[in-house]
RNA sequence: GGGCGAGUAGCUCAGCAGGGAGAGCACCUGCCUUACACGCAGGGGGUCGUCGGUUCGAGCCCGGCCUCGCCCACCA
C-alpha cells in the first residue's frame, strides 16, 4: 500500500490534536533540564485566576509565548515554558463566596477555617480545569513545574519577602486613608479602583454662623457626608472671608458647631471657595484634619449604610440618605441651589460598588526606595519593553507610585506574618508564628487577621516559581527569565511590581523584555465582557477550527500591543492555510520514492527552478528567525505563509510537476528538492502550528518528533542569483501571458504560440524555461526572433528585460488591441514624464545616493523602450486592419 | 487637566535606515487544470484623516487641527 493512501484528505484537528499533545507529553518535550549546558530560555506564564474559564485574553498570553518558546527549543536552547494559575483572592473570595451564600450560607457560618476548605476544594476543581482547557491550546508547558500562588514554596517566598521588606522599613502598619470597597468588604489598593464619569450634582448649602446673621455656603457633591463635617475651610488668601476666619458655624440637621478655618488646599474659584471639611470621608479632608487636628467623625458603616448616631437616617444607603437629607435641607432652608454637573466617581475594579475613601489601620509597601532603581533598570535597557512607548506608561506610574496598601480583609490569601500580644501589644513580624512576646514573655499572641493582596504574591512570580528564597537549581539554571509577555491592562498591577520585587530580592531584573500585547476585542471593537455577552470562548473555536486555525487568528497581521478584532472569519482563512499545506504534503507524499533515499540526487542534478527555491528559502529563514528575534511574530507569520503558500505551493510545486510526471534524473532531483523544503517549511511554521506540522512530520516517518528536531541554518540552503533572476524573469513572463490570456478570455487549453524578443541571455532562460511556459501559461511553441522578422499577427506582453509576441491573430480583435496599446502608451508616457523630472531636478540627481539614482536611470530607460515597442506595435497592427 | 493609540482598498488589519503602497476577507471575470473549490488564474478598487513644514523625495520625520478609543490625575 502507499504511504500516501493512510493519509486523510483534509487535516483533522479533533483527533490529531489529541494524539499529537499526548506524543509530546510522553517524549517529554516540555520539560527543561536544570542543570543543563544548553543556553536557557525562560518565559513564565501570566497565571490566569482560577474565578473562571479561559478567554480569550488567555489565548494570547499563552500562545505567544508558545511561539518563541518553540522556536528557542528548535534552536537547541533548554526552552522552559513554566506555567501556573493565581489563587486571585479578592476575585476567589468573592465568588466562593456567593456559591455559599446561594446555598443559604454566610462565610461567618463556616468560619475561617471551614471557608478556607472550601475555597481550596474550589481551587482544585479550577485549577484543573483551567490546566485541562491550556492544553488544548497546544502550549507546550513544562508542567512538571506548575505553580500555584498558594503554593507551600510560594508562600515561603511571601512570607520572606514580608519579613525583608519589614525588617528594612519598606512595610509598615499604619492609619491612612485607604480605598474601601462596601461591596467586597476590605480595603483594595489605588489601581484596584477604577475612575468613571458620571452625571451627579453640586449642592450649595448655607451654614449659618452660630452667633448673629449670616453664614457660608459651601458646595458638595455628596451632602449626605455633611453629618460628618468638622469644619468649612476658605483659601487663607482669599479676600472674601478674611475676616470671618476664626468665626464658628453650626452644622445644619445637627446640633454641632464646627470652625471656619483657613487652609490652601482649597481653590478659590470653585464653588463658593468654601469647603466643607469631612476628614472621614474624603482623602483631601482627612489631610486637611491632620493638619487642623480636626476630630475625625465617621457617618457611613463598612457596607456604606448610616451608622446608628446618624438618628433618622440610620441604617440608610447613600444614595437614600442624600435624596432625604437634601430634602431636609431644602425643607429647612439650607440648600440654596443644585447646579447639574459631571464629575468622577470611584468603583471598585472587581464589583463595580462605589468606593468609600476612609481612614484605616492597614499594611503598606514604602514605594518610593523600590520604585528607583526599578526605573533606571529599564532607562538603562536592562529590561526593554515591546513596543517601547510602554515604557513611558511604566515610567509615569513608577515615578509617581504611592504607597501599596497590601492588607485585605479576605481569608483566601496569604496569611500576614504578623503576630500581637494581648498582653502588652508588641507586633511581631516573624518567618514562623512565634511562641512567646520578645517583650513581655507572654504566650498569649494573636495573629493578625488579614490576608495580602494577591498581586503581592504574583509580584514575586518569576522567581518565587524556580524555588526562591533557596538557592535551587531552577533558580540557578532559569533565573533572571528572557521574556514575559503580559497584556498592557496589567503593566501596573503586573509588570511594574515584578520588576521592583526582582531587583529589591534577587538583586536582577526579573526578564530582559516586556513583549506586550493587546486586547481582544468582538468583531465590532468592543470589549469582551460578561455584561455585553460578547466573549467568545477559545475552546469552541478550537472545536469547530483546531488550535493551529486559532493561534493563527491571533498573530497573523497584529502589530505588537495593539488591540485586535476577533472575527471568525480570519480563524476560517487559518483554516484554510493548513488545508493548504496538508494537500501541498499530500501531493508531495504521492511523489516521494517509499525509502526516500535521494542520496544519488547531486547538485549537478538540480534544474534552475530548483536552485531558485532553496535560494528563497535562505532568505526566507534568515527573515523569519529576524522577526521572532524581534518579537516580531505577525510579521514572522506572515513571512513563512508568504513563502509556503504564494512560492512553494503556486510556483515552485507546479514549476516542477512535469519533471515529476516524467521521471528520469530529473525527476529525482525534483523530488528531493520537493521533500526537503516541506521538511524545511513545517518546521518554520511549527512555532505558530505545532499541529499541523507535527502530523506531516509524523507522516513523513523521519526521526523523532518535529516539537524537537532543530531549526533550519539559512547557510544549508545556498543562494544562487542567477536562478533567482532567471525565474523572476520567467515568471514575469508567465504572469504577462496569463494576464493576456485573460484579458482576451482564451480558454486555458487553448495553446498559443510566442516568439521572444529580448536580448540572448534572457531569450535563452525563456526558451530552457519552455515545458513551464507552456504549462503554467498555455503557450505552446516559444522560438526566439530572427534578425529581419516582424511579426504581423501578434499580440505583444512585456516583461523585464524582454517581449513575448503572441501569435494569436485569430483570437484577437485588433481595433481593440490598439486601443488597448494606446492607452498603453499614455500611460508609460506619464512615467517617463515622471521619471524625467527627477532626473532634471539637480537636487535629486546630486544629493540622492547614486544607486537610488540609478535605479531611476534604468527605468527611464525601461520606460523608452516599452514606448517605442508601443509605437512599433501600434504601426504593425494597422496595417493588419 | 495630562499621556497614549488608532484614522491606509468595501471590511479587518499589516507596513517602514524616509526612495513611488501590501495581506486576508468581500467583490468582478474565467476555471472542478487528478495536492487542495478550505482551491487555481486574472481583475477592479487607495489624493495612506486634514492643513502646513523639513527633505531631491514623506503613509513613514516635525508642528497645528479634526474624528474615534484607551490610560492616568485627590479640585469639592
Amino acid at each position: 500500500m502507499k504511504k500516501i493512501d493512510s493519509v486523510p484528505k483534509y487535516f483533522d484537528p479533533a483527533t490529531e490534536e489529541k494524539r499529537l499533545y499526548g506524543l509530546w507529553m510522553e517524549s517529554g518535550a516540555f520539560h527543561a533540564e536544570a542543570p543543563s549546558d544548553k543556553r536557557p530560555f525562560t518565559i513564565m506564564m501570566p497565571p490566569p485566576n482560577i474565578t473562571g474559564v479561559l478567554h480569550m485574553g488567555h489565548a494570547l498570553d499563552t500562545s505567544l509565548p508558545d511561539v518563541l518558546i518553540r522556536y528557542h527549543r528548535l534552536l537547541g536552547d533548554n526552552a522552559l515554558f513554566l506555567p501556573g494559575t493565581d489563587h486571585a483572592s479578592i476575585a476567589t473570595e468573592a465568588r466562593v463566596t456567593a456559591a455559599i451564600e446561594a446555598e443559604g450560607l454566610s462565610k461567618e457560618q463556616l468560619g475561617r477555617e471551614g471557608f478556607l476548605k472550601r475555597t481550596w476544594e474550589w481551587k482544585d476543581q479550577y485549577n484543573n480545569r483551567i490546566i485541562e482547557q491550556q492544553k488544548r491550546l497546544g502550549i507546550s508547558c513544562d508542567w512538571s513545574r506548575h505553580r500555584f500562588t498558594l503554593d507551600e514554596g510560594l508562600s515561603e517566598a511571601v512570607v520572606e519577602v514580608f519579613v525583608r521588606l519589614y525588617e528594612k522599613g519598606l512595610i509598615y502598619r499604619g492609619e491612612r486613608m485607604i480605598n474601601w470597597c462596601p461591596g467586597c468588604l476590605t480595603s483594595i489598593s489605588d489601581i484596584e479602583v477604577e475612575h468613571e464619569e458620571q452625571e451627579g450634582a453640586l449642592y450649595y448649602i448655607k451654614y449659618p454662623f452660630v452667633d448673629g446673621e449670616g453664614g457660608i455656603t459651601i458646595a458638595t457633591t455628596r451632602p449626605e457626608t455633611m453629618l460628618a463635617d468638622t469644619a468649612v475651610a476658605v483659601n487663607p488668601e482669599d479676600a472674601r472671608f478674611k475676616h470671618l476666619q476664626g468665626r464658628k458655624l453650626r452644622l445644619p440637621l445637627t446640633d454641632r458647631i464646627i470652625p471656619l478655618i483657613a487652609d490652601e488646599y482649597v481653590d478659590m474659584e470653585f464653588g463658593t471657595g468654601c469647603l466643607k471639611i469631612t476628614p472621614a470621608h474624603d482623602p483631601n479632608d482627612y489631610e486637611v484634619g491632620l493638619r487642623h487636628d480636626l476630630p475625625i467623625i465617621s457617618i457611613l458603616t463598612d457596607t456604606a449604610n448610616m451608622t446608628e448616631d446618624t438618628g433618622k437616617y440610620a441604617g440608610m444607603d447613600v444614595r437614600t440618605a442624600r435624596k432625604t437629607i437634601v430634602a431636609d435641607l431644602k425643607e429647612q432652608g439650607f440648600l440654596t441651589e443644585i447646579e447639574e454637573i459631571s464629575h468622577n466617581v470611584g468603583t471598585c475594579s472587581r464589583c463595580g460598588s462605589l468606593i468609600e475613601a476612609k481612614p484605616s489601620l492597614q499594611w503598606f509597601v514604602h514605594m518610593e526606595p523600590l520604585a528607583k532603581p526599578a526605573i533606571d533598570a529599564v532607562r538603562n535597557g536592562e529590561t526593554d519593553f515591546v513596543p517601547q512607548r510602554f515604557e513611558k506608561i511604566y515610567f509615569n506610574w513608577m515615578e509617581n507610585v504611592r504607597d501599596w496598601c497590601i492588607s485585605r480583609q479576605l481569608w483566601w490569601g496569604h496569611r500576614i506574618p504578623a503576630w500581637y500580644c494581648n498582653d502588652c501589644d508588641e507586633l511581631i513580624v516573624a518567618r514562623e508564628e512565634p511562641g512567646k512576646c520578645p517583650k513581655c514573655n507572654s504566650t498569649s499572641l494573636r495573629r493578625d487577621e488579614d490576608t495580602l493582596d494577591t498581586w503581592f504574591s504574583s509580584a514575586l512570580w518569576p522567581f518565587s516559581t524556580l524555588g526562591w528564597p533557596q538557592k535551587t537549581v531552577d533558580y540557578q539554571t532559569f533565573y533572571p527569565t528572557d521574556v514575559i509577555v503580559p497584556g498592557y491592562d496589567i503593566i501596573f498591577f503586573w509588570v511594574a511590581r515584578m520588576i521592583f520585587s526582582a531587583i529589591e530580592h534577587t538583586g536582577q531584573v526579573p526578564f530582559k523584555k516586556v513583549l506586550i500585547h493587546g486586547m481582544v476585542l468582538d468583531s465590532k471593537g468592543r470589549k469582551m465582557t460578561k455584561s455585553l455577552n460578547n466573549g467568545i470562548d477559545p475552546l469552541e473555536i478550537i472545536d469547530i477550527y483546531g488550535a493551529d486555525a486559532l493561534r493563527f487568528s491571533l498573530i497573523y497581521g497584529t502589530a505588537p500591543g495593539n488591540d485586535m478584532r476577533f472575527r471568525e472569519e480570519k480563524v476560517e482563512s487559518g483554516r484554510n492555510f493548513i488545508n493548504k499545506l496538508w494537500n501541498a504534503f499530500r501531493f508531495v507524499l504521492m511523489n516521494l520514492d517509499d525509502n526516500r533515499d535521494y542520496s544519488d540526487v547531486t547538485a549537478e542534478m538540480l534544474e534552475v527552478e530548483d536552485r531558485w527555491i532553496l535560494h528563497e528559502a535562505h532568505y526566507a529563514i534568515k527573515d523569519v528567525g529576524t522577526y521572532l528575534d524581534k518579537l516580531e511574530l505577525g510579521l514572522a507569520q506572515e513571512r513563512v505563509y508568504q513563502f509556503i503558500w504564494d512560492l512553494y505551493c503556486d510556483w515552485y510545486i507546479e514549476f516542477v510537476k512535469e519533471r515529476l510526471h516524467q521521471g528520469g534524473s530529473s525527476g529525482r532531483a525534483a523530488q528531493k528538492v520537493l521533500f526537503e523544503v516541506l521538511q524545511l517549511i513545517i518546521k518554520l511554521l511549527h512555532p505558530f502550528m505545532p499541529y499541523v506540522t507535527e502530523a506531516i512530520y509524523s507522516h513523513l516517518d523521519l526521526d523523532g518528533l518535529l516539537i524537537s528536531s532543530s531549526w533550519p541554518q539559512y547557510e544549508e540552503y545556498p543562494t544562487d542569483n542567477e536562478a533567482a533572476s532567471t525565474m523572476d524573469c520567467l515568471m514575469e513572463a508567465i504572469g504577462a501571458v496569463r494576464n493576456l490570456r485573460a484579458d482576451y478570455q482564451l480558454p486555458s487549453a487553448k495553446k498559443v504560440n510566442a516568439v521572444v524578443k529580448a536580448e540572448d541571455a534572457i531569450a535563452q532562460r525563456l526558451l530552457d524555461g519552455e515545458d513551464m511556459l507552456s504549462r503554467l501559461a498555455g503557450i505552446g511553441e516559444i522560438r526566439r526572433m530572427s534578425e529581419a522578422e516582424t511579426l504581423k499577427d501578434g499580440v505583444s506582453v512585456q516583461f523585464p528585460g524582454g517581449e513575448l509576441l503572441i501569435s494569436m491573430r485569430e483570437l484577437v480583435d485588433v481595433k481593440e488591441e490598439i486601443q488597448r496599446l494606446k492607452e498603453e502608451e499614455d500611460r508609460i508616457k506619464k512615467e517617463i514624464q515622471r521619471s524625467e523630472g527627477m532626473l532634471k531636478n539637480k537636487n535629486f540627481v546630486d544629493r540622492a545616493p547614486e544607486e537610488v539614482v540609478n535605479k531611476e536611470k534604468a527605468k527611464l530607460e525601461r520606460y523608452q523602450g516599452d514606448l517605442k515597442q508601443a509605437a512599433e506595435r501600434i504601426e504593425t497592427l494597422s496595417t493588419m486592419l
